[in-house]
DNA sequence: ACACCGTTGAGAACGGTTCTCAACTGGATT
DNA sequence: AATCCAGTTGAGAACCGTTCTCAACGGTGT
């Protein structure tokens, strides 16, 4: 619903960190923005090998991603841990739990006020939340009708 | 707000399906039950193995219990994998970040009309969510107020 | 051009998870 | 009670994803 962060924003916050946005940190980030489903990182430090990537280097930069806010963690229908590139602004993913394609969209009115209500009940202060939802998209549905039904 | 559901219904679950509730599957389930903080596998195999619980056994019975929905799977705060025994119905975790102690509550109404909306947006086929808040417990806030301001 | 300091890549090391296989357990059968 | 049998278990090996080590590299400022 929203689109992931343009590269010269990526850009912008190394910069303003003063942390090197290096040719292999713009590879590794753009592999995970330009797919639009979710990736493991054995996934990515396959793609990029043959581009020069070492594996200790993509591992090192998903943690760096990760740590800046560029790259959120999820898991698949299987538990595999997995990444992707969010977009503007927080947002949650919608994952399809047979191709791992991700729909990004905004819940945060519904979960803020459940927070609110926790808040009061619990008495914890309350600092985050992660919400992935899981469903079958409708391309994977009727691949899958056509080989079930026939 | 609920609490874990108690061994005969386990049981129950083990033996409607004709899968034995073994010793080893009852210690592993109920140390998991009994902790109201979610815990690591490697945790749990270190309390066992005193007791003649095999680690292979413990990955195995985690495993099992989670296919079977006795054991939910969830991250703490510095993102390990964490293992709880969830409440009677569907609910989700509130976890502590310092200290991972779970309280649990029930957020699907809050949920089910976010998904609604989603199916209709997107197209899936909605089957699934995961929803966990991350706050600080009262207890932990207060320690925690004692070593810093003064 | 040079020095400096963080980054990178190859491979070793590490550690969590899974696999293998023989011993065991408990329930059903005789 | 003795036997059988399918499933479970534990010890250790194997596996594989992740992290570490260290020498080479790169690019930034002087």
């Amino acid at each position: 619903m929203t689109d992931p962060k343009p590269a010269h924003e990526i850009e912008a916050v190394f910069r303003q960190k003063g942390i090197p946005f290096t040719r292999q940190r713009r590879q590794i980030w753009h592999f995970f923005a330009g797919a639009d489903r979710a990736v493991t990182i054995t996934e990515a430090a396959d793609a990029l090998r043959s581009d020069g990537v070492g594996q200790a280097t993509v591992y090192r930069s998903v943690q760096l991603l990760s740590d800046l806010g560029l790259l959120a963690r999820v898991q698949d229908g299987r538990g595999e841990i997995c990444y992707i590139a969010p977009p503007i602004g927080h947002s949650h993913p919608l994952i399809c739990g047979v191709c791992r394609t991700v729909v990004r969209f905004d819940g945060d009115g519904d979960v803020a006020e459940l927070e609110a209500r926790l808040a009061a009940a619990t008495g914890f202060s309350i600092y985050g939340h992660h919400l992935e939802v899981y469903g079958i998209c409708p391309s994977c549905r009727s691949a899958r009708e056509g080989e079930h039904g026939e």
